[in-house]
DNA sequence: CCATATTTTTAGGTTTACCTAAAAAAGGTG
DNA sequence: CACCTTTTTTAGGTAAACCTAAAAATATGG
């Protein structure tokens, strides 16, 4: 079972470009608010684990099984969001709550709220019921 | 801020009764799958923290302090559980999902998700377009 | 009510993820 | 290119939450 932390780095380095290029421990430090020192050790685990590609003093950038779970949380990510904003909740709320729930949810549940989501957008031009819950 | 495994020793605690009785350690130990070794650590703790009281050899009672959390921790796993079953999930994924979700998603959107059951079972007899989206 | 069985606690140890401070490497400029 | 600055790494340390094994307290049955 790959762990939350892990993930989290994952997630960060992605969207610090570190899909296609390296990026620096130093951005990671600062994205994820803690010490450059406990940057590079997580980065030497995540490297042993082979979810990044890790040359000292350069920066990291994604395997291809560490861009395969980026994306896959994104797709969470986007998920959660889009479906708590249809609901009707701010974008702000909707973000952060993506951002703690994608990763301990099951995909069951994501791919339901795809399926939701992906339900309204085909409904009529404006669902109404929707409304009349916004209006609730 | 209070932390996680803290909230899950509270809710496990109530869930063996502990709003109105004590509970032994062993009980908890078991229900949680740790050893009993750890669960004193931690009952040390929460006794510290007032969320028990606790007594050597004897077990824990939620104090109030402990109760509220309790009930607030159900409050959120219901409307997670209702909300998720409504959408067409399955009972044990919902149940799954509940328990990790609740301690991680904002008061803004479980109010949300609370009102969005208490919408559809006001809604006419059966949400039609809710049979809609399950046939989708 | 005492001996045995069970439960709980203590003591000491591990892992994970963080920290600070200092050393080492890399980068930038006159 | 040599000096100075910045970045990265290493070394050593901490806190949280777990573990096992052994000691201490409690509970139970003859």
């Amino acid at each position: 079972m790959i762990q939350r932390r892990i993930e989290e780095y994952i997630e960060c380095i992605y969207a610090l470009g570190g899909g296609d290029k390296l990026v620096h421990n130093s951005d990671i430090a600062e994205c994820m608010g803690i010490a450059p020192a406990s940057v590079t050790e997580m980065l030497q685990k995540l490297s042993s684990e082979n979810y990044i590609s890790y040359e000292r003093y350069k920066g990291a950038v994604l395997t291809k099984k560490g861009l395969k779970i980026a994306e896959e949380l994104q797709h969470r990510h986007k998920a959660l969001r889009d479906f708590l904003m249809a609901l009707g909740l701010d974008g702000e709320t909707s973000d952060k709550d993506a951002c703690t729930i994608e990763h301990v949810v099951t995909s069951n549940t994501i791919e339901l709220l795809v399926r939701f989501v992906e339900f309204l957008n085909r409904c009529d031009e404006k669902p109404f019921w929707l409304n009349l819950f916004h209006d609730y």
